[in-house]
DNA sequence: TTGAAAGCGCTAACAT
DNA sequence: ATGTTAGCGCTTTCAA
């Protein structure tokens, strides 16, 4: 019967591979941790036990001994139900981290938590002492929350942050330059002769909202176009709200030509209230996103957008924080790693229409 | 300086409980796991003490010596770059064991594994010899490779599968039964007057692939239609794919008025190419999709589907596999859960067409 | 280059 | 209801 609580043969420890091989257990020990001033032969010896008993060291020895864990953490918010288009930014991230981690042995423990109720920085506190992982990867919005980071630091943890704001406080952080992004597509817009660029943000108390929101106004500021405040919305990241302020902007005496919307999931919301009201994009509208993530591709037409290498924020934020843990006085704290970021040219930005017939 | 590597007081240990409680190491043990017989007030006091100076027991060093672990893994196939339709089906099933495993005090360890190359059964092994969790939930398709199951066994290790197969193993296994909900979608195609039916499958090396395959079969049986295998294609699950499908049976001489696809992304394909074909949908052809993933209401018209309750999927198993771990006596092994699946009515799925007009 | 002894922080087994 | 002792499987420290 499959899984029976049967006794099985016991485990196997470090004790058995260093009688069956001859040495010490501190020998095996040394060979387990690639540590220098071992004999070649030895080591060989060791190994070749090791792997003919299929021999593996229990991981919480190891820890308890060496005071040190084999565990990374990585806190983000819960994506399933709501806030669903950060979902592959959150993956990819993810499959990032662990790319680089398990090639340095450490496995990684997750730790999603709602951010709408509670004390979250006491909240993810507790995981870690649950957890006690060597050091922990933050994704916003945790990594803009002065609080968790301030929390996390007076406990002595190691962590890096992946933000928008990589110079939002004095730890690692790793990421694009937001600012940059947003000041680049706009410009783009403006190449392609649209004057009136309407802007869909997010939340203000993202402060990667803000940063989105001010690459927009310095492009327009560098061509001399005057900022439209009635032109600058707010969404909630969301599809729907998107589809909300599109209906919005499109009911304008005179709308925009273009719709800048600073998510894909938004600019998809922004392209269904075109659709809805008979508006022809690229031909009398044009809308641009930002992430580059699976929806860009899915609705009609595809969405010209700005793509963040997320799996690369994972891997160099793991790389980050394994110097951090494995050598903390040669690593410089405070180092970020700006990551570069790409614009995604697709079927949704087109050039102004010649004339201003902008609905049906 | 913001995480310099400095020294820090102490870790707190149960000997420093035990003795500002004034009680003997032991009995903070019991405390800590809730165990029968302490006094309440000896209870109360060293609960007091533990709160007051923030002491949490090191996870490890209990892990060490009570043989146990305080570790779930996850074992699910990676699907950031490719695969991505699956993607919000392993995020849903992550935060249902999480919601449960937390509150049991467990915490999760995640390992997507790539199925394309190598020995995936080692792999995995690997993967828990170096994690040492307490238990694992396995997702698709690693639940369903019967090479992947048996090396678990043979190794004493605890798994809960989830799975369409609840069947496929005597091991616990939890999941829809995806060949009746298949069999409920046709049902309602016919319902609406559909008689050609297309049914894009996935690839048949996936058993859940048969399984969505029969339950078409046998709705057409019960209603006396006859299977067209020209009708019945397959495709990889990819949005791609299901657009090369669908340009496939639509260039036909009688195209299909209903076009059935086992996956939402692949739908989504379909419904791509019948805008490319300037074919309406639902006024031409119907289409519907499974799993109800996000794009499924991202797509215009929005996909009729099947839901699977994802979330549930992942508190289920993980109550399953947290009891076969705290009392593998009591708990019968085999035993398989299944949770119903719900059949989601959109626009994309209308009545046949009066005529047989189906293409511009 | 190797080994012996001590102990990481906690729980199991057996007292009392 | 509580305490004592021994040890979980490994690494550290120090000696050889």
């Amino acid at each position: 019967m499959s899984q029976a609580p049967r006794p099985g043969p016991r485990k196997l420890t470090i004790n058995d591979i260093a009688s069956e091989a001859g040495v010490s257990k501190k020998t095996v020990s040394r060979v387990i941790n690639g540590e220098k001033y071992v004999n070649e032969e030895t080591r060989a010896k060791v190994i070749e036990v090791m792997a003919a008993l299929h021999f593996s060291p229990n991981p919480q020895a190891r820890s308890l001994a060496a005071r040190r864990s084999f565990l990374l953490g990585m806190v983000y918010p819960r994506v399933a139900a709501s806030f669903s288009d950060f979902m592959p930014y959150v993956v990819g991230v993810q499959e990032g981290v662990l790319s680089y981690c398990r090639a340095k042995g450490y496995e990684l423990v997750v730790h999603p938590c709602d951010y709408e109720h509670a004390d979250v920085a006491s909240e993810i506190d507790a995981f870690l002492k649950r957890a006690e992982p060597a050091g922990v990867v933050l994704l916003p919005p945790a990594s803009e929350f002065t609080d968790v980071l301030d929390l996390l630091d007076r406990n002595g943890r190691k962590f890096v942050r992946i933000s928008q704001q990589l110079d939002g406080h004095p730890s690692p952080g790793v990421g694009c330059d937001v600012r940059k992004a947003t000041e680049a597509m706009t410009v783009h817009l403006i190449g392609l002769g649209h004057r009136r660029i309407a802007f869909v943000g997010g939340q203000t108390s993202f402060s990667q909202s803000e940063a989105r929101r001010s690459g927009y106004r310095d492009a327009l500021a560098r061509y001399g176009i005057p900022v439209d405040d009635t032109l600058i919305v707010k969404g909630l990241w969301s599809f729907d709200s998107g589809k909300e302020q599109g209906h919005h902007l499109l009911a304008m005496n005179e709308p925009p030509t273009a719709i800048f919307a600073s998510s894909d999931e938004m600019a998809a919301g922004v392209l269904m209230a075109a659709h809805e009201r008979g508006i022809d994009v690229p031909g009398a509208l044009s809308v641009a996103g930002f992430n580059d993530m699976p929806i860009a591709t899915r609705v009609w037409p595809p969405l010209t957008t700005i793509r963040q290498p997320v799996y690369d924020f994972g891997r160099v934020a793991a790389e980050a924080l394994i110097e951090l843990i494995e050598d903390p006085v040669g690593t410089q704290p405070g180092v970020n790693r700006a990551v570069p970021f790409e614009l995604i040219s697709r079927a949704s930005v087109g050039p102004v229409p010649r004339v201003g017939v902008t609905s049906a």
